[in-house]
DNA sequence: GGCTTATTTGAATCTTGTC
DNA sequence: CGACAAGATTCAAATAAGC
């Protein structure tokens, strides 16, 4: 299919090949309702990691990722931007995702093309990747950026569509959405993963139910195997990708012909998952309802000291409220928040009243 | 209370006045342990604008008008995180916080910079202020970088504590916090908020617990009314804040005086076992734990012998009991104290135990 | 088939001390 | 600085295997 642009075609729903700053000179300017783009992350990966049990982590390790530097990145990135910001329409829009590796480099050029961030959003994956050597946090998000064009621009925005994916309460800038595996997870022929940085379908369903309208045009200049085609066709939408590794291309052809428009299942899948309200007995600490120091009773008078870290010291023991109170006990489980008690304007309370509180406050929608 | 650098001294727990970058200029190099600053982001360019070669401003150019704005915040930028870089001892460390109108140009310039981005971390407010006029998602998050001043430095992670915090699971880079409301914001003579941006002391526990140490220094180049003074007060760490503002000094003294630091017992977190005294695996066999000729077992049933100098036998394999467990397993590297196992009393029983009875009698509280 | 348990895996800048 | 050796370290979800 295609749409006539003036003089010029616009080649919708297909994949074009070749270099994505190319292919975006060769489309008409202002013609693109909406970008969505998963650039190269720039990872930096040195040597192996290996998983506790000694298994070897499947690295991002494709040359496509390799850069020669921040220099050669941000050339990339102010080229690929700036042609992408020329096929936009005025009123047209981009969203760009990555990590802490690049997504500081893409906002800030961001910024100096004259595209104005509307939000940034956090993808909080409900199963990311632990920090298998206990140095850091575990990286459980990543990073999007919502822009217009410019500044002043009349960006699509659906709200009230939003709020009714998110139970009737307004939107917010975290979303919950789990990371692609399972039956989602497009394979070769080897049975080997299709592309090493598949996103999630739920993730694009978001994107373009809150972003565009049935029969915009959204253009993908980094493809992959995909994605964002696939759930534009369920909802609609046109698109237009660019990819030019052939193995990607061929992958996403392959799924764009499975595709139905307005899915059922796919729309099953964007809603949204709920996490579990689970509040650590620490947060009581650092939010200041327990003092580090303060001694907790039991009801038959074993006492504990809280610490800093949200564990607690007794007689000869140390840890979590659960396992001071089983040792004390010589039981072989126990529940501190119950078995724990503390001391508020002379009453003895146990401490699971404190959390409670918390999950009053959290109106128990962590979403 | 100053400590003394070489000929210098450093003024600790105090609010020193004035710009920071000059006062930051003015304390030793490579003295403090944490920097942790939440720079502002709305600055009033007015008067600050220096174009090199003097050309006129075209002040009706909006784009113009915004390079120039971001080119000064970026000099701003550039300009405090080299002087922070600078006192920062070797193996010192970074948080910056901001929102989407700056974390991009603070996250890039700490990267020219030749900071190390160790996580990206995303404050989850549990009870943010929504988006009124419907046009946006509700801006609920703000984003923290911790940053290493160089690659390849021993940056300070208390691992097993936050470990702890989180209730046994390893912390993620997602934190969900209140904001800072109700009796811990700070008010003014009349009434009204005295900072608008007072960030949670919950927030700042995590932190310092996190990446900090009882006596460690810990400076605030944009103090405020003084959170991070507050909280490092509390946990035994030393502060130094640096603040331009009179009123906002005034209301931190005040602040900083009614705090109280917890008992030594409570400052305690949950140690790491790399902090353990190392225990040669020769000494069970000298001190008669294990005897010569004794076989151990892995779990999945391999066997290895005890020789009298602490090496094992195995098939074709002999070494220490790390090197035969890995070759036997056929993997990269093995843990032998948690790989290898003994017979008493009819129970199989990991050698670590051994190892754990050793350093109690050392003295050690195994944790 | 149904239920329980074991295995696999994911955009990762993932060790430290001694010689 | 490099080489080598000791030894510390994982969470959730999907799928596969076992009963």
């Amino acid at each position: 299919m295609t749409k006539t642009m003036g003089a010029v075609t616009l080649p919708l729903n297909t994949i074009l090949s070749g270099d994505c700053i190319e292919q975006m000179n060769s489309l008409p300017e202002g013609s693109v309702d909406l970008i969505f783009a998963d650039p190269p992350y720039n990872l930096q990966l040195k040597g192996e990691l290996h998983r506790p049990d000694n298994s070897k982590v499947d690295a991002v390790d494709d040359h496509w990722d390799r850069f020669d530097g921040f220099a050669a990145y941000d050339r990339f990135t102010r080229d690929w931007l700036a042609a992408a910001r020329r096929v936009l329409k005025p009123d047209g829009a981009i969203w760009v995702i990555g990590s802490y590796h690049n997504i500081f480099r893409l906002g800030a050029e961001l910024q100096n093309q004259g595209y104005w961030i509307l939000n940034d959003v956090v993808w909080r994956k409900a199963n990311p990747m632990p920090n298998f050597r206990g140095k850091r946090l575990t990286n459980a998000h990543e990073t999007l950026i919502w822009a217009s064009k410019s500044e002043g621009a009349k960006y699509t925005f659906n709200y009230e569509a939003l709020k009714a994916l998110n139970e009737g309460v307004q939107m917010r800038s975290d979303w919950v959405l789990p990371i692609c595996t399972g039956h989602e997870r497009l394979k070769d022929e080897k049975g080997d993963k299709a592309h090493p940085t598949q996103k999630p379908e739920s993730l694009l369903h978001r994107v373009l139910v809150a972003t565009t309208n049935p029969g915009d045009v959204v253009l993908d200049p980094f493809f992959g195997t995909g994605t964002t085609g696939a759930v534009a066709k369920m909802l609609g939408r046109d698109f237009i990708g660019i990819e030019r590794e052939e193995s990607y291309r061929k992958v996403a052809e392959a799924r764009l012909a499975r595709v139905r428009r307005y899915d059922r299942e796919a729309l099953a899948v964007s809603a949204s998952k709920r996490a579990a309200p689970r509040v650590p007995f620490g947060q009581l600490v650092e939010r200041g309802m327990l003092r580090p120091g303060e001694v907790l009773t039991s009801p038959r008078g074993k006492t504990a000291k809280v610490r800093a870290d949200g564990t607690l010291v007794g007689d000869d023991v140390t840890g979590s409220i659960h396992q001071v109170g089983a040792a004390l006990e010589g039981a072989p489980s126990c529940n501190g928040w119950t078995y724990w008690h503390f001391k508020r304007e002379g009453k003895t309370v146990p401490i699971d009243l404190l959390r409670q509180q918390i999950r009053a406050e959290m109106g128990e929608r962590p979403n």
